[in-house]
DNA sequence: ACAGAATATGAGCGAACATTCGCATTTGAT
DNA sequence: ATCAAATGCGAATGTTCGCTCATATTCTGT
């Protein structure tokens, strides 16, 4: 009975089974999130639904909210994990293969659980995980921004901040919607056309300055 | 005492000052997202603010969603009216200066009530709007596609469908993300800036076909 | 085998909310 | 002036849900 108050609920962890605890229950969030919703997931069900009683929930997390930030995480870390592995390479390459690269990661990093993915992204500023979610993209766009600076000479923009957000966030839209919401758009073969227009986008606007009045555009020099 | 029970609230409106009501109601609401967040815009609390009672706010909306709803409804029709405003005369422009000037709309149809805009966007899913608000995409979408269609003989492109989801979910993210995210992007006169760049990507994948291999863009016929 | 620490349990408390219903007040027509 | 319908009121009700705590079970080192 030696029991100090534990009112405050731990977050400090585990020493054997209560990492499989945390671990179904993070699990059975993310679980409850794609099949019943966000409204469905309490912390009563996540408990019910991991195998454990929410009193054990309330041992690791201090409430509903850092469950489902707990999931965010896990699932970004995913995502990082693939954009990383498909990073690789990419800064040497001359800009129409880059692009076209970077490209065809959004697609894969949105096709990581896509529902999940999906539930997530409208959930989150329910979760006033904004702030990180900035971040992260903010982190994408510098290093964009690295990739431009580092082949200046092969461009054609004069606002390397402006050109960074511009591409940044036309990629992220597109692979986004297309994995989200036209899914049929990636059936069969057919990612491979979105990949080459997403690509052509960007590199078109990053090589070509701009059209003289008559529809030329300049080459590069 | 002749009280039919009015159990089943009702929708049916107004008369003369029952209008007011229904309005405050929604102003209320809108006021209160804007400036007290989502959590806090509770049935109660709109009937406070708006001066009325619960009773009365049973009345004529079913809960609090359809309040919700109804300031998504308000404010997508405002932005409607803006965007058909600009609309006009661009189905006839060729395809760079339109190009530009769908860019402006955006940006000014994203600046109608940004803050109301932004949470709006960020708590439609919740308050399942999120139909709705693909159709109002889809309708851009096809609006954007019927222009494409018009304007054929100066394109470059042979896929109109993927050009079209191309374009439009570019120059959205772009409006969207700049306004809500990045306000002094368009603070001064660099409202310009992004407008310009907005246009030269779009209408750069429009009329260029793509790249030769050495870097070379070909121009349209 | 034993003690104490770590972990798990789940009924139940309490606060926040949405919603109702009996009644009061206003309006419009006659 | 009178009445019925429309509108408005708000204390009271019921439900949902996060969270706690007294207690039970398991683990670890000795």
């Amino acid at each position: 009975m030696a029991r100090r108050p534990l009112t405050k609920p731990r977050k400090i962890a585990s020493q054997s089974r209560s990492r499989a605890t945390v671990d179904a229950l993070v699990e059975a969030t993310a679980r409850i999130l794609v099949q019943e919703g966000f409204d469905k997931t309490s912390t009563n069900r996540i408990a019910e639904v991991a195998g454990v009683s929410v009193g054990s929930l309330y041992q690791y997390f201090p409430g509903k909210d850092s469950l489902v930030a707990a999931v965010i995480d896990r699932h970004r870390e995913e995502i990082m994990r693939t954009v990383r592995k498909g990073l690789a390479g990419v800064f040497d390459l001359p800009v129409e293969r880059a692009m076209r690269k970077l490209v065809a990661i959004g697609v894969e990093a949105h096709r990581t659980d896509p529902r999940l993915h999906r539930v997530l992204a409208e959930q989150i500023p329910r979760v006033g995980k904004l702030k990180e979610l900035e971040a992260f993209s903010r982190g994408n766009y510098a290093l964009f921004r690295a990739y431009l600076e580092h082949h200046r000479a092969e461009l054609r923009v004069d606002n390397l901040e402006l050109a960074s957000f511009v591409c940044a966030t036309s990629i992220e839209a597109l692979t986004h919607n297309a994995v989200l919401y036209h899914p049929r758009m990636l059936s069969d073969g057919m990612s491979g056309a979105l990949i080459e227009e997403g690509a052509r986008l960007v590199t078109g606007y990053l090589k070509g300055k701009g059209f003289v009045d008559g529809g030329f555009m300049k080459t590069p020099a």
